[in-house]
DNA sequence: GACCTGCTGCGGATTG
């Protein structure tokens, strides 16, 4: 029997709407998931790049399961952003509109009025977030059951977003109590961008699940590719002058006229940079007469000025290129461009995909991506990273690997302990009260989202949060919520589980420009650049938290600070085979050429090939050539042998004992030659553990534990030590 | 440690 063609699996409304739009033919992810969706009885993940139709993919058979049913079902549609869910409400209306079928959007924007027509007639499809749900369970714990009974499907959007963070932690928390309160299974529909390891995405989608995966044919990247290097001369040596940046000058030039007449994105990887180019491209644009078309995006910028880019991106008659950070990464619809740009090394290969796929959409169009890296003049007093052009060498690596099709798994490992307390608090509030069993039972038993960790370590968590106030338990038993947790779970800013800085509004003649993190000090009378033009601060109200500021001219460095990502060991292989090799990398320009060649020629002249340690003076570094968690993992177990460790670039930093470099070569074969010690044991000596939320509020051996599972690849610390000793013994 | 994301209920005033 021959499966019939997908398109004939849809309802006949959603088959005319289609036939009305002119829909010529089914994409390949919508023609595979469609029939899989249809029947409503499977979790499935689609796996495609942006603008490959993974809505509709889910979408259009899901609707089609509603049709076919009493028409009575829900539904749910889960979004990180809230630009999304109104992007996709406008969508999804004109569609609905034809079947009957109302959409609901449900964010913290939405009017009273809207949700309580949601309220009084709970069906067809809710666009929400996370957030917003979690505030359902606790504010209205006692109708979640009729609000949802209906059900029948989640659709999770970009779910690569939510793996690896407490958010994403949230998510399955949510997603668990909600099935446990209805009392069935719900299947759950995952749209994710490709992944290093689809099944992964789907362990997380469903812990335990065994859900079909849908993964875009692998189209082969049409990709025309630049690496242009520039190299920054020295700071002064009486080091009074500020250094001269002449680098990010050229590079703003090359920007200039490459970009304009055209819509582009370009990375420069951090909000500071961000207001450094636009700044530098919106003078440009006046020099030379033209009307200004390079726009800033980041986070911090308000959602008026953000909007403004985003419709200048969008609109016909004008060309727009967008400065931004990994605010436009992702699925916010700003229409295809022509080419991206990478400032200095990309955070990841997983996200260099993203951003070079907002380029060559339309059919026939290649993808354009422009790397730019600065690498600083060498002397005689450069340090190993500019010796070795590291992070041009990481650029090519994370490029190479991304044309190798080559991603990061996602980082399904996280316990995010510090979920685990707002959880449990949520569902005290949800319940009224609830025994500690049934909260055990509900958040740790199999296929739970917090599934393995012990009575015991749940029952020491509870005694810590009823220590500090957070939670007590009546005569009978029951646990609810303390003093201090009354407060919080009362509060609106309980529902989120990550948190964010306090931040000050910066405003000019009553408008709200965006918001600056604290941690930079403002006094009045500095210049600040903010959203590409520059303004003088005329007062800092530190009790309003409201930076009043003044249009001026002139440009002083820009604020927020600039930093890196964490790095996959995949990555750093890459980089020591491009180390090793000899052949030209041929898509790059002579400068950048010449910084492989440097990178190259310190490499084996310091005999990197060989070495392990490296003396460095003061420090011995260990060259480990392993990713940031296996670093990490490393300096620890040397910690705990009693050394002085950090976790560096290249490997592992030990303070020089007077033993020298024997000595931490002992170092490291004892830890070989040690069983791996307890989590325990290995941070006994660790302090600062705290990075999430809640992380204040756990005992500290669970605090090790939740930090561990985060940052520490311990397995392959101690696989490398392994090696290092089995090398030896074999010359 | 880069980047980013999100948020209720209620009371009181104002308006149609």
């Amino acid at each position: 029997m021959t499966t019939p063609p997908a398109f004939e699996l849809l309802a006949e409304p959603i088959r005319q709407y289609l036939w009305g739009e002119q829909w010529e033919s089914l994409r390949d992810v919508q023609e595979r998931a469609i029939p899989v969706i249809v029947p409503g009885d499977r979790d499935v993940v689609i796996g495609a790049a942006t603008a490959e139709g993974k809505t509709e993919a889910a979408f259009l058979p899901a609707l089609t399961h509603l049709l076919q049913g009493d028409g009575k079902g829900l539904i749910i549609y889960i979004s990180p952003l809230k630009a999304l869910i109104n992007d996709q409400f406008g969508r999804l209306e004109r569609l609905c509109e034809n079947l009957d079928i109302p959409v609901y959007p449900w964010h913290g924007d939405i009017t009273q009025t809207s949700k309580r027509r949601f309220s009084q007639r709970p069906n067809g499809v809710l666009l929400t977030t996370p957030e917003s749900l979690e505030a359902l369970f606790c504010n209205r714990g006692t109708t979640v059951l009729s609000f949802f009974s209906t059900t029948k499907f989640v659709i999770v959007d970009e779910l690569h977003a939510f793996i690896g963070t407490e958010r994403g932690k949230q998510l399955q928390s949510l997603l668990h109590r909600l099935e446990r309160v209805i009392g069935r299974t719900i299947p759950r529909v995952g749209l994710s961008a490709t992944l290093g390891d689809m099944s992964l995405a789907g362990a997380f989608l469903r812990p335990k699940g065994d859900p079909v995966i849908v993964e875009s044919d692998a189209k082969t990247l049409n990709l025309m590719l630049l690496i242009k290097g520039y190299e920054e001369k020295l700071a002064s040596k009486n080091g009074d002058e500020d250094p001269p940046e002449i680098a990010p000058k050229e590079i703003a030039e090359h920007l200039f006229t490459s970009m304009r007449g055209t819509n582009n994105l370009v990375f420069p990887n951090s909000r500071r940079e961000v207001e450094r180019y636009a700044h530098m491209l919106r003078e440009m644009c006046e020099e030379a007469n033209i009307v200004n078309q390079f726009w800033p995006h980041h986070g911090n910028l308000s959602k008026e000025i953000r909007a403004e880019t985003e419709q200048a991106l969008k609109q016909k008659d004008a060309t727009a290129t967008a400065i931004c950070t990994s605010t436009l990464e992702l699925g916010i619809d700003i229409g295809a461009v022509r080419s991206v740009a990478q400032i200095g090394p990309p955070p990841s290969v997983a996200s260099l995909r993203q951003r070079t796929g907002r380029s060559g959409r339309r059919p026939g169009e290649p993808t354009i991506l422009r790397s730019y890296q600065i690498e600083a003049a060498l002397d005689d007093r450069s340090d190993l990273a500019t010796q070795l052009r590291l992070n041009t060498f990481r650029t090519l690596a994370t490029i190479l690997l991304m044309t190798e099709r080559w991603f990061e798994p996602p980082m399904t490992s996280g316990m995010h302990l510090s979920t685990l307390v707002q959880q449990f608090m949520s569902l005290i509030a949800q319940h009224g009260g609830i025994q500690a069993s049934a909260a055990y039972g509900l958040l740790c038993s199999p296929g739970a989202p917090f599934e393995g960790l012990s009575k015991a370590n749940f029952a020491a968590l509870l005694r810590h949060m009823a220590s500090l106030d957070l939670i007590m338990q009546d005569s009978s038993g029951l646990l609810l919520h303390g003093r201090v947790g009354e407060r919080i779970v009362n509060h609106y800013t309980f529902y989120a589980a990550f948190t964010s800085d306090e931040e000050y509004r910066i405003v000019t003649s009553g408008k709200t420009l965006g918001s600056l993190p604290v941690s930079q000090m403002l006094a009045s009378g500095q210049r600040i650049l903010f959203g590409g033009r520059t303004w003088l601060v005329d007062e800092v109200d530190d009790v309003q938290k409201v930076i009043a500021v003044s249009a001026t001219k002139g440009g002083s460095p820009p604020l927020f600070s600039g930093g890196g990502g964490r790095v996959h060991t995949r990555v750093r292989e890459r980089m020591r085979s491009l180390y090793q090799g000899k052949h030209e990398v041929n898509f790059a320009d002579a400068r950048a050429r010449g910084f492989v060649e440097q990178g190259r020629n310190s490499y084996h002249r310091l005999e990197l090939d060989d070495r392990i340690v490296l003396d460095q003076g003061s420090h011995v570094l260990v060259l480990t050539w392993l990713g940031d968690a296996g670093n990490e993992a490393l300096a620890c177990l040397l910690n705990a042998s009693g050394a002085e460790a950090s976790a560096v670039e290249l490997g592992v930093e030990v303070r020089k004992v007077p033993g020298g470099m024997d000595e931490v070569m002992d170092r490291i074969r004892n830890v070989a030659n040690r069983p791996v010690p307890h989590v325990e044991e290995l941070l006994a000596r660790a302090s600062n553990l705290q990075r999430e939320k809640w992380d204040w509020a756990l005992p500290v051996s669970l605090l090790q534990k939740s930090y561990a599972s985060l940052y520490l690849d311990i397995d392959e610390a101690h696989a490398w030590a392994r090696s290092i000793l089995d090398a030896q013994l074999t010359t």
